[in-house]
DNA sequence: TATATTTGAGACAAGATAGTCTTAAATATG
DNA sequence: CATATTTAAGACTATCTTGTCTCAAATATA
């Protein structure tokens, strides 16, 4: 597995906020319910993001959590960095430790070079974009796609 | 993580063979000594490899595994769909069913070509291609360093 | 101020992966 | 044939990930 299912809960979480209007605190118990999470778990993988920097919070009664930045300026790869660490695109694909150019593995080169692949990727897509897409295209966000992606500024 | 520590292992444990001479069969236990992996575990990984029809093996003294095929026709790609399966390179990012060019999410197209690229590298690379460069280079197949590759035809 | 709501923190349970151990079956060799 | 060696099969334990639940702290609002 690339990702772990924390990582693509908060992911999936963080498109959704990056697809509302980021003027209001959000809760997660509609996150939750909107993209068909568990509530709770849910409430603690957003609490990561929130501890890396990425979300701000507010608690009681209209509060809940948005963006920090503007979603244009959050890469995927922040995402993956404070739920899954950075594991994926600096560790070796065989397992051994110091793995790199000075000391490779028979496997190093190939997979340094798709490992970048992947990093870049993660690198240059924003939630904008993905936003962008799923609006322009009415993609599904959800298991069963009953997610719309109406503007949710309650 | 890309690969589970078993796939890892699976790997190895192959290169190990595909950089001996495959006219004997060798032990598990002597694999394990060398590649400094628990020999229980590499016993059950092994297992599977020969299950999926990639080693063959026999009992007793004298007894051991070896590749059914020589190694340059054993691409990285088979191993991991033996141990692995082939989620990794065919499944959504996010996690969701059924995501493809006809039902995507917003990022499926991204994600399809970085998987892609995984793919044809697994594909493309074979065991003897590992060999070789790990022979030309001396290279480590273990985190110690202590892995040699001259012949072990015992 | 009292209440309802919502995040924060962490204990706890369930499930998957990783790793160990025991026993059985096959087989080479003396 | 007896024995030692080695894979095969599967029970068992440990650790990590996933998911649930409880209670505390903050806060908007009546």
């Amino acid at each position: 597995m690339l990702l772990s299912k924390s990582c693509i809960y908060g992911m999936r979480g963080a498109l959704y906020l990056a697809s509302s209007s980021n003027s209001k605190y959000i809760s997660i118990k509609q996150i939750s319910n909107d993209l068909d999470i568990s509530p709770h778990f849910l409430t603690k993988i957003m609490q990561e993001l929130t501890k890396a920097g990425l979300l701000e919070s507010q608690k009681g009664p209209k509060g809940g959590v948005r963006l920090k930045k503007d979603g244009n300026e959050v890469a995927l790869v922040e995402i993956v960095a404070a739920i899954d660490g950075m594991d994926l695109l600096t560790e070796c694909a065989l397992g051994l430790p110091g793995c790199g150019t000075a000391k490779p593995c028979p496997l190093h080169e190939q997979w340094a070079d798709t490992r970048d692949e992947i990093r870049v990727m993660l690198e240059e897509t924003t939630l904008t974009d993905l936003a962008r897409k799923g609006k322009e295209g009415n993609l599904r966000i959800t298991a069963d796609g009953t997610f719309d992606w109406l503007p949710k500024d309650n």
